[in-house]
DNA sequence: CAGTGGTCTAGACCACTGG
DNA sequence: CAGTGGTCTAGACCACTGC
């Protein structure tokens, strides 16, 4: 059984929905319906049916929208909800999961310090130090998936934690989807910095992946880290893509290892 | 509905099985169905009845042998495949996970070369440098949950990849459960580490945590990884834990970063 | 072909939330 | 109390594997 899809939001970017069968293979590309109400509701996310934050229809709405059981969006939702793109409360409904909320303030932050835990020390103060525009050169073209030379935004800033500064994050934004952005919109802003993209940008920071090495400082860290120069720092250079699966942010990172480290819990 | 667990495999080692009521706390400890079947399913592995690499009981089998549906089974399945504890494969059955499958050869390394892919290089060559007993320090014996004193053993070796020296590691692992490890049975065997101790000694590990860090070099890594003292090197404390959950392992390796990175994916 | 896991349904009931 | 997500069942059928 397959679904055929109803126009409702006016949104449906992908054109062939089901069947899509891989180049010179005679594989029948049979796909669940579930996965094929997962799409409908992840194209319903793309299309902004439903905002980060904001509830969507009950699992049984939803079943009589698409004309299948329960069951079948239940099992989609639960996908969802593993990638962390929805979040379902018991009692209340499914909501989409959003970076503006005080639980996940640094969801995709990894930094621990070496004793107690995270926010132990107060709140992480933030400091901006630029915002410019420039162009890409070719690794962060490439990153971002533009041609060398596009413009994009250039953002520096400082995290401390506990007055000590621990963190410099440069990162490199497309110009086009973040026109308007200053520092003194991002100094001004409460709240972690996705938190922002979503609201003030439409652009929702879904996933990312994370490539890390041991570098010797630079000078350029001394006075910004209050690290003397060759002193080994945590080099973690991040791109994180949206619903579309865009690379739409590289942001590399240069953490002080001495009081903190970098987490990660393996399966 | 509670299960009463008839007494297959002699071996249920937990006493309460339902109904762990928090301290000073009034909240009733509801369980679903499949988290018992699932606790059911996991005291079966924790007492060897089913070994790494062999399949368990078909779904149909284990819904009538525990007297349930066969879609509660299911989920509770779906959870410990979710947890890399067990391997699902269409048409064959359900398997109990090892580390001895060429395909998971590394499944805890998450080290990866900056162009290609991991193997590309060819096989890791594996150089034992040392096996030896000692005494558990401070650190060590708090990571393996032992006292300080107790007898460890401590073993160093070296991973190569394309011939260049890139991981240094130091492991340490609790005297009783690894009697008989020596530096020549670690050399002679082909495959991972993780799987000797399968095999050998009946050790599954099953998560690990790391903390990672950037340190400059010590003098004797200047041989061991070919590098000048002082260069920036990934410090990866790894704690290995067991289907009991238990800390057998602790390893800290030391990674050059100079031509590989340490791979990450954030959802 | 039989046996396995994978999907889908319909319906009942339970646990949790908020008015 | 109604509405939500969460659990459980029984049964049907499908896709994949190996003999």
């Amino acid at each position: 059984m397959q679904i055929t899809p109803e126009p409702i939001a006016g949104s449906d970017t992908e054109s062939g929905e089901l069947s899509v069968v891989p180049a010179a293979s005679m594989a029948p590309a049979f796909s669940p319906l579930y996965q094929q109400i997962k799409r409908l509701i992840l194209n319903s996310l793309r299309a902004g049916e439903w905002k980060p934050g904001e509830g969507i229809p009950s699992e049984m709405d939803l079943a009589t929208r698409y004309r299948v059981s329960q069951g079948t969006v239940r099992k989609a939702i639960d996908e969802l909800a593993a990638e962390n793109l929805l979040l379902r409360r018991q009692g209340k409904g499914t909501f989409v999961t959003t970076h503006a909320e005080q639980q996940v303030q640094f969801r995709f932050l990894k930094l621990e310090p070496d004793s107690g835990t995270r926010g132990s020390s107060g709140p992480a103060h933030r400091n901006i130090i630029e915002c410019r525009r420039a162009r890409a050169s070719m690794d962060v073209a490439k990153a971002l998936g533009l041609r060398t030379g596009e413009t994009v935004l250039q953002v520096r800033r400082v995290l401390s934690f506990g007055g000590t500064p621990i963190i410099l994050e440069d990162i490199w934004l497309p110009a086009v989807p973040f026109r308007g952005l200053t520092a003194e919109r991002l100094a001004n802003y409460q709240g972690p910095m996705y938190a922002l993209f979503e609201t003030e940008f439409n652009v929702r920071m879904v996933r990312a992946e994370e490539k890390i090495r041991a570098i010797p400082s630079l000078k350029m860290h001394e006075s910004l880290l209050n690290v003397k120069q060759g002193t080994a720092l945590l080099s973690v250079e991040r791109v994180a893509y949206t619903y579309r699966d865009e690379p739409m942010e590289l942001r590399k990172g240069y953490y002080r290892t001495d009081t903190h480290h970098y987490h990660n819990a393996l399966n």
